[in-house]
RNA sequence: GCUCAGGUGGUGGAAUAGGUAGACACGCGGGACUUAAAAUCCCGUGGGCAGAAAUGCCCGUACGGGUUCGAUUCCCGUCCCGAGCACCA
């Protein structure tokens, strides 16, 4: 056993026994539900929420808690500050795995689930988590969910009202189309055509429903979506990367079709402005911008003029495209379309029809990820027709391309080969003019994109600088009456429905054909049993092979929401969750309010982060929740990236060579388990019994010892690099594992996971346990007044810890602990006075080994319900520092020095004080440096 | 290509309103205790040179410049790694 091998030293009774610690201490959390909260309290608020885990079939790897640490030390430390601190946790657990798995096994998703569940309630419960697990939540959860359906019907009854910027309810547009049509409605919505009230009025119910449907905030449309083959159903932006699927990694097209979207679109301004208030980190504000991708310019009309009148053609049609740079008006050489372009139809001429559809065809069959690889090709073809530019009446050719994306401005540009390099290779390839614009930019071989310079060739513009020229065109766009300034965003709806089994069902029934909502007072409504998961036999989604799935004899939206539905509001669910007749009871959000601190990956910057705080604004447009942001700190924890050892095997032989001198041999590199390799060191016996092919292994060795190499890869189980919390909190104890995961390095940097350090921290907690017992194993703490020196330790402690955990700055606060440690070590400290607070500070980080010493110490109440304030104060002494200020181990200290003073003087002045001082100041001020001893320097 | 973050010993990392670089920990080397191992404790540990020694000197924070009395920290340029976006007009 681990703790024999002290016993001719140290008495049993004062080993640090983990094991028992730990379990103790848990049990007893469990028991008198320690980490329950209740909303009406009299403390100050503080919520901390993790972002909750999907449970997948492989556990938890030590990477996963790096996160659940931080914020529980935080939530931790929060409560010995006094506050009534929220801390949650709960599961992300429909999803595309589950689905996947029971599609191979035929097992319920429900019972994986479940059983991934509780796999990881087991792996969490071991590291001493404090959450409140009376508040745990699943999005499968049929009382969960509720919610989600109730918030999409909610959508699909509204709005969004661009005057008011805030979503309203659809009746009131109903009543206005009534009335009055809806050319005096500025609200955000797709392709509906002008109608008068009379027009209304004399429509056919479904007409209205259709009409409606292009204005309601969940609205059922029909655009290009990212359709994934293998997984049989489409994909939201976010879900899709370089032509991928995130999930499973299969390739993803472009398809025409009629899918449940959601309209953040017309949030785009709301998410951008408000982010300005958040405490996010730059990078992460800056990806949602991009993704937002506000751009301000103008739309512009182009007439298009035949030239093929003998074709009988219409002879103009007018096209309509954004720019956000008016200013080079002047340089249009050509115009270009996407392929899916309405105009593609409309512009073609006879003679350049074959052509044409040949291009399209072509495009058509290409994947996304096709497109994306032949990026540089530049292709196209030209429709026929021309355009004529406003500015100069010059007549010039539109083509099709790729490059120009349909789902963005018009899907039509006008292409300025001089001043943007998209239209310059273009015009380089098909050999179309290029007109510089601006004064000395060299375009021979590559367009002068900046938008610096004063311009030329412009007419009216000439002479202006670009930032000028730009508003000028504008202005001059709008005073002709062909165009007016627009803004862009790059932020497209949220496609909302997916093709699967495993996700709430839409509650929503067609009855002739118009979509209507279930009643609000039958939600939930349940998901049904189905004999398969996959798709029937027509391409129809799983749900259609549920029997009746039908309501009141109208069949049912057979599609599923996506996975991001449950995790949008799962943080306000957590505030009242057994709540049944509201998501959130409104006094208690007024309590909770919103997140205060937020930890989890980046990967979600652009999608769950933006989802969550549209539905969040949503939320708050129809008065259910009172904050406008749903996180106001976010922290993203960094990638625990695996530690891979690798082993070196002579060709053709059984054979391995230990890293030194692998280089003698001709070699092939192979993955070895980490978890027979101590210190780079193999187990050679353990690698035989490893695998089978390896139990005859040979090996030719370096000292007697066979020298793994080594590299830095993603954790997972095909590198053999997994390490298991539950084997480190079984040979070194949860609290060493919340330790070193701390001290790892800064919490917001990606860091490979060596196990090797691990004893170093572990050493600290023995040592530290150690503090309390002489030799032979008895109690020494002593309530003796503590020296200067000891509250000196002491008090540079407490000040570091407390400011570090503010700047989530964890690693150095367990430097802190150590160095603290040795130094009273060193002062053979055992009185109550240090030790006690000690014990509290250390609680956040080393729960379990807190409240044992917390209990021995004679208290009889947690330690995780101690007041972290009154203990400051109580053990603060005056003037415990000797110096006021100190700084790298050495104390230095200001002087404020007159500016009269002459070098000499200073000196004099300095040495005085006789050790260190620093001193750079401003307005006249000297500024001295000085170390002990000598002065380096005097500036004057 | 654009945007963001970063580059410090054998390893993870400390230290930036500019001020003794390498805290703390791992690893390594040496020693004590032990029949032995483990555990524990002590000493050393960026590189180089000189010295018997205490010690002294030089070089060192990716590279090249600059500002400064002084730069890991600020500025300009280059290289490298990571992340995000990727024809968004």
């Amino acid at each position: 056993m681990y703790y024999i091998c002290g016993l001719n030293k140290y008495n049993l009774e004062m080993e640090y026994n983990f094991l028992d610690i730990e379990k103790k201490w848990q049990e007893f959390w469990a028991k008198n539900q320690t980490f329950k909260v209740e909303a009406d309290s009299s403390k100050p608020k503080y919520y901390v929420l993790d972002m909750f885990p999907y449970p997948s079939g492989a556990g938890l790897h030590v990477g996963h808690p790096l996160g659940y640490i931080a914020s529980d030390i935080y939530s931790r430390y929060k409560r010995l500050k006094g506050f009534n601190v929220l801390h949650p946790m709960g599961y992300d657990a429909f999803g595309l795995p589950a689905e996947q798995y029971a599609i191979q096994t035929g097992q319920h998703p429900a019972t994986t689930t479940e059983k991934n569940i509780n796999r990881y309630r087991e792996q969490m419960d071991r590291i001493g988590f404090s959450y409140d697990w009376s508040r745990e939540i699943r999005t499968c959860d049929p009382g969960y969910y509720k919610w989600t359906q109730w918030a999409f019907l909610k959508m699909f009854g509204s709005y969004y009202n661009n005057t008011a910027a805030k979503a309203c309810p659809i009746s009131e547009l109903e009543e206005i189309f009534a009335k009055e049509g809806n050319t005096g409605v500025d609200a955000a919505c797709g392709d509906v055509p002008a109608f008068t009230a009379e027009q209304w009025n004399s429509f056919t119910e479904l007409e209205k429903s259709n009409i409606l449907m292009q204005y309601r905030i969940a609205y059922q449309g029909e655009t290009a979506v990212n359709w994934c083959p293998a997984l049989g159903t489409v994909l939201a932006n976010d879900e899709v990367k370089e032509g991928l699927s995130v999930r499973g990694g299969h390739p993803v097209e472009q398809k025409k079709m009629k899918q449940w979207q959601l309209r953040v679109s017309a949030y785009a301004e709301r998410l951008l402005a408000d982010m300005e208030e958040l405490e996010w980190t730059d990078a992460l504000k800056e990806m949602q911008k991009n993704w937002i991708g506000k751009s301000q310019g103008a739309e512009m009309i182009f007439k298009v003029a035949n030239t093929d009148p003998a074709e009988g053609q219409a002879a103009e049609y007018d096209m309509t495209i954004f720019t956000t740079r008016a200013d080079t008006v002047y340089g249009v050489t050509f115009m270009v379309l996407a392929p899916e372009s309405e105009w593609v139809a409309k512009l073609t001429t006879k003679g350049q029809k074959e052509a044409v559809e040949a291009y399209l065809l072509e495009a058509k069959k290409k994947t996304e990820r096709e497109r994306i690889a032949e990026t540089r090709k530049v292709t196209g073809v030209f429709t026929g027709s021309y355009a004529v530019n406003p500015f100069t009446n010059e007549q010039v050719p539109v083509w099709v391309s790729e490059y120009v994306l349909a789902g963005y401005g018009t899907g039509a540009i006008m292409a300025v080969p001089a001043h943007d390099s998209r239209d310059y290779n273009f015009a380089k390839t098909f050999n179309l003019p290029i007109i510089p614009l601006i004064e000395g930019c060299d375009v021979s071989t590559e367009s002068f994109d900046a938008k610096e310079g004063v311009m030329c060739n412009s007419g009216f513009l000439t002479g202006m600088t670009v930032k000028e020229a730009i508003p000028a065109a504008i202005d001059e766009v709008e005073r002709l009456g062909i165009g007016r300034r627009k803004i862009n965003y790059r932020l497209r709806d949220a496609i909302f429905s997916r093709q699967r089994y495993w996700g709430e069902p839409f509650p929503i029934y067609y009855k002739d054909g118009i979509a209507t909502p279930v009643p609000e007072e039958e939600l939930p409504l349940q998901l049904p049993e189905v004999d398969k998961f996959l798709p029937t036999e027509d391409g129809e989604p799983p749900l259609a092979r549920a029997e009746n799935w039908t309501y009141k004899g109208y069949p049912l939206e057979k599609s599923t929401m996506p996975g991001f539905a449950g995790s949008s509001a799962y943080y306000l669910r957590y505030m009242d969750p057994a709540n049944d007749s509201a998501l959130v009871d409104k006094e208690i959000d007024s309590y909770w309010r919103n997140v205060d601190l937020y930890i989890g990956g980046t990967e979600h910057a652009t999608g769950h982060l933006i989802y969550s705080r549209f539905w969040n604004k949503f939320l708050y447009d129809l008065g259910y929740v009172v904050e406008k942001e749903p996180f106001k700190k976010l922290i993203n924890q960094g990638m625990i990236q695996g530690r891979s050892n690798f082993v070196y095997r002579i060709k053709n032989t059984n054979t391995f060579v230990s890293y030194g001198l692998k280089d003698e041999y001709d070699t092939t590199e192979i993955h070895v388990d980490v978890n027979i390799v101590v210190n780079d060191r193999l187990d050679m016996e353990a690698f035989k019994a490893w695998m089978p092919d390896f139990a005859n292994a040979e090996f030719i060795l370096e000292n007697g010892e066979y020298i793994c190499g080594w590299a830095v890869e993603k954790m997972s189980k095909s590198m053999f690099n997994v390490v298991n919390p539950d084997n480190i909190c079984n040979s070194y104890g949860a609290d060493t594992l919340r330790l070193y995961e701390m001290f790892l390095g800064p919490l917001e940097q990606s860091k490979p996971w060596d196990t090797k350090g691990i004893d170093g921290v572990n050493r600290f907690l023995k040592k530290f346990w150690r503090m309390f017992w002489n030799r032979e194993g008895n109690w020494v703490v002593s309530d003796e007044k503590a020296a200067p020196s000891e509250l000196k330790a002491l008090h540079k402690l407490i000040n570091k810890v407390g400011t570090d955990i503010e700047n989530f700055s964890f690693n150095t606060s367990v430097s802190a602990f150590m160095i603290a440690l040795n130094e009273l070590q060193d002062l053979k400290c055992c009185k109550r006075e240090i030790l006690e607070p000690l014990v509290i500070l250390l609680s956040p980080f080393a729960p379990h080994i807190s409240e044992e010493l917390w209990s021995l110490l004679g208290h009889t109440e947690s330690v995780s319900t101690a007041l972290f304030p009154e203990y400051v104060e109580a053990y603060t002494v005056e003037n415990t520092f000797e110096y006021p200020v100190s700084f790298n181990g050495k104390m230095r200290f200001k002087m404020e020095l007159p500016k009269s003073l002459s070098p000499k003087e200073v000196e004099e002045a300095v040495r005085a004080n006789e050790n260190t001082a620093k001193y750079v100041g401003e307005n006249g001020i000297k500024k001295v440096i000085v170390v002990p001893g000598k002065i380096i320097n005097v500036v004057c």
